[in-house]
DNA sequence: ACAGGCATGTAAATAGTTACATGATTCG
DNA sequence: CGAATCATGTAACTATTTACATGCCTGT
């Protein structure tokens, strides 16, 4: 059976230590939500489909009267991960408005514009200073790669917030010619 | 009524000339595709839509036999797309399956986990270049937005696989600590 | 007492891909 | 003639978001 990336997500998630549904979307969304999110609406139903296929076992963990399920991994679960984990990744995908209305942008005028990539730059250092606010429990853990993956989406965001910049002014500057030539 | 980014797509793709569902399509696998794709099962049903709220129309254009529908742009259309184009954007998804797996790459050995970063580096470094094919046709346009973003996404794709290759030697660079600390 | 967080879940809608069917035209 | 490309479309499926419903627990 083939599972979606999202699954394989959730099953890391639960791989290192047991997690309620709840833990994984609060897990997702403080450490892989900027490359890939999950919703409740596809965890809980996710996790039912992996309890099923084998993959992860739950149980019942209360908190006192409020009942709580957390899932485990089991040995079919680690050995479907690794196996995942060794396939080529096939899954590149963006979806950027921002970039989408700059390439239209001949119909707007030049400050319009320059007013699109300033959203832009806004929303990308916005990202890269949350991103930044966790790096220093994600310093904490033994396990280097998940703080590799937040360098690396810090520097991304950096990067694309000096390049935002860098169009703007390109645009704004008085010596304008057309084209570079 | 709210249109979605897709639709706008289109909206732009047909705002220069009428263009038909086939050519829409061909023009967005050259262009958008890298930060906003679009595929046929999209293209057609969102082109009818926007007939029927009078933002494009259609008329007959057939090639010999082979019948042929062209859609152009109306003045309410074109209203729609600069007022979409002038409000922020609101839509930054990314779905990145090797930042995926790099993050969970601990279940790894060091070598695996390398080549999920080679893996990652290839592909954007392909992108890179075909973006950079792409390059002379939008060179010759008058219009410098489409430039700039092809230009943004080439730039892009070589950070990226710069920062692959970086991550990849840290990771086997013979002198390894656990953290740099 | 009330707010906020913990916890689980689902229904409905929207978005998007894939695969297929159909047929014309063009070029070698 | 056969392959590639032009051209339109849809059905089925997969993925994903949003909004809602429900109720417990903790801290102020």
């Amino acid at each position: 059976m083939e599972l979606s990336p999202t699954a394989y997500v959730i099953l890391g998630m639960v791989s290192r230590e047991p997690r309620s549904g709840y833990e994984i979307k609060a897990l997702v969304d403080n450490s892989t939500r900027f490359f890939w999110a999950a919703s409740y609406g596809q965890i809980y139903p996710e996790l039912k489909k992996l309890a099923d296929a084998g993959l992860v076992e739950g149980a019942d963990a209360p908190t006192g009267e409020r009942k709580r399920t957390v899932y485990a991994i089991t040995e079919a679960g680690e050995a479907a991960l690794v196996d995942w984990l060794r396939q080529p990744p096939r899954t590149y995908e963006m979806r950027d408005e921002g970039l989408l209305k700059l390439f239209f942008a001949g119909a707007l005028r030049r400050e319009e514009a320059a007013e699109i990539l300033r959203s832009m730059r806004d929303h990308h250092s916005g990202l890269g200073e949350k991103l930044r606010a966790i790096e220093p429990k994600a310093l904490e853990k033994e396990d280097p790669y998940p703080l590799m993956v937040l360098r690396g989406g810090i520097e991304f965001n950096q990067w694309f917030a000096g390049w935002c910049e860098r169009m703007e002014s390109q645009l704004l500057e008085p010596a304008h010619e057309k084209r570079s030539s």
